[in-house]
DNA sequence: GGAACAAGTTCCCTTTAGGAAACAAGTATC
DNA sequence: GATACTTGTTTCCTAAAGGGAACTTGTTCC
């Protein structure tokens, strides 16, 4: 990928693809909270309220949407462990743990940029 | 980063910053059409039209405002050609490749998630 | 002079996201 | 039996994001 140009030495539908797998993932990932809500899971398994106390300012709703749809996309797991006051359990999946190196560059270039804006 | 717990291992304050990074970076690429954007000018110097026909499905409108804030923080250079229909050409800045990384995890995730869906 | 293009801007409207608070179901505790 | 805690769900509301179409300004082409 040296000085090439979508509309020269890419075939347009080589460009779109890229674009479209991108768009792909920011759609897995939208919504304010998800990408907090892995991030935190990274520091291991975590229960509902945890989460909520965690992930610094977010309502039981839209905690508890992001998770159903983390869940569905099958990056985190529910595990409901039963006991006297049946306890549950969010942790993330192998595949989850896919979205590790987003989310570690993502970490990377907040703390650039913020270095920028700040700093010199 | 092993077994480690946010309440526990790290602080609080630690865990915090983490995410306030990551919170900062998606502040910087929110908008539904930013990230295409960049990837779109990755593969060179574009013009306005360019950017509208190939960032499939943007209306002027948005074009615009996305490239206004993307300007803003630094992350693209608007260049005014003096000629006689007097050009204006977008491109990244030494700043904004250094979103490189992320856009590229996020172009392999794309690909490997649509993998995972499509395929076995 | 009329049409067309480039690079936007403006206005108006719809959709979506997000938040606050109340409620619910089950258990445990006092 | 009343209260509280956990894990949510429901309802209602507001703010922000996004989209479409028309308009603009300057230029060139016919």
């Amino acid at each position: 990928m040296d000085d090439v140009n979508c509309s020269e030495r890419h075939t347009l539908s080589q460009c779109t693809r890229e674009l479209k797998a991108i768009q792909d993932t920011m759609d897995v990932l939208n919504g304010k909270w998800k990408i907090s809500i892995i991030s935190d899971l990274r520091f291991g398994k975590k229960r509902f309220s945890d989460l909520k106390r965690e992930v610094v300012g977010i309502g039981s709703k839209m905690l508890s949407k992001e998770l159903q749809e983390l869940e569905i996309n099958g990056l985190i797991r529910r595990n409901v462990i039963s006991g006297r006051p049946v306890i549950i359990e969010y942790e993330i999946t192998d595949y989850g743990e896919t979205l590790n190196p987003i989310i570690d560059e993502l970490s990377k270039w907040g703390k650039l940029h913020r270095h920028k804006i700040l700093g010199t």
